[in-house]
DNA sequence: CACACTTTTCAGTAAGTTCTGAAATTACAG
DNA sequence: CTGTAATTTCAGAACTTACTGAAAAGTGTG
């Protein structure tokens, strides 16, 4: 491996994290390098700096590819390919959290859902239904909340999540300001209520 | 596989879902099982509906409880230990969010705390240490906000959540109704601000 | 304190994955 | 077209992780 001692450093960390994650140690370590290369690099730049195998290399340029993780560019003049990462790192953690939504929640998502329809045979099977759907319910908040805030411009995402939980306060203080005394609690005007 | 069918889907799909995150299959359908089970379950009830070794399902509980994920319980006249997850799932979610941030993002702090501390010794080096820092702005931004309303109790999180984004018109009627023309942007007041 | 029951540990093996070098394929310049 | 540079594919080797059965350690009872 033959980096900036710094660099090295993280791209290390990273190859390690990447294994407690689904992902593996050279994909870990070539985003790494990615994100923290100023230019965008080709394959065998990244063979000579991870000292891997440029077959390897191609396999996890491949699957970084495949999460949308990396920008395929073109130098003109030569006609190797160069790959870089988003400039903006809100855009990496925005694509990022899509991709696992798409491969772990959206999956799990359609099986509770088949799940449910079925009917149970058993007490035991109705419970268990029961803790399925408590678990739809939480997945559909989430993704619900998720789907909400992804729209907002980093500006105002950045805003949102400075605040943290003093929105709560905001929050009372305009049921203070504007709720009738023994109505409902204000909550999200979705369509799909009945 | 002894299980009934209803079940037996979910927690195959829990097996597999488990290897595309660090954890192992036998682990994934372990707290699938649980989660599902109405009662409390002893380590020789899993050998016999997931079909593995005694031994693995003991290695399989033992790392659940390394995650704090599953809890130990004891019927009296009996000895072995019995294992059951919260009722409440967003205990679950509680848990695996801070579990999971232990083992994550706490680590990549300290190594980027360090990192960033130290002299870059190229322009290559100070475009790196300058990415890191954006990382771990990013990182401090959330985890920051999720120290916030991990502390709110579930009812109030589950208002915020419906919310969603419709926080900020509540923010932006808030800042018409309350601040003086041409001063600063409402922010968190954090004691570590100067 | 010994016995029966339960859980844990561990070494060996099975299964799965990552990685490599070589071969095949693709892309382009002349 | 042809030749060269670049990339991808692939079969097998190297490595890692998961799983098992057997043995060890722990635990409560009579």
């Amino acid at each position: 491996m033959n980096l900036p001692p710094l660099v090295q450093t993280f791209v290390l960390h990273f190859g390690e994290m990447g294994s407690r994650w689904g992902i593996n140690r050279t994909v870990g370590q070539i985003y790494a390098l990615l994100y923290l290369s100023k230019e965008p690099l080709n394959a065998e730049d990244i063979v000579e700096r991870l000292g891997v195998s440029r077959s390897n290399v191609s396999m996890g340029l491949k699957e970084l590819q495949a999460w949308n993780l990396v920008r395929l560019q073109h130098r003109p003049g030569d006609r190797r390919d160069y790959f870089g990462t988003p400039d903006d790192i809100w855009q990496i953690v925005r694509t990022l959290v899509e991709e696992r939504k798409k491969r772990e929640i959206d999956p799990t998502m359609t099986l509770l859902r088949e799940v449910l329809m079925q009917e149970p045979a058993s007490a035991e099977e109705r419970h268990a239904q029961e803790r399925m759907r408590e678990m739809h319910d939480l997945f559909e908040l989430l993704t619900g909340w998720y789907a909400d805030v992804q729209r907002l411009d980093t500006e105002r995402l950045v805003q949102l999540l400075t605040l943290g939980s003093k929105v709560q306060k905001i929050l009372e203080m305009k049921d203070r300001l504007f709720v009738v005394p023994g109505s409902k609690k204000s909550r999200r005007d979705d369509p799909k209520d009945k």
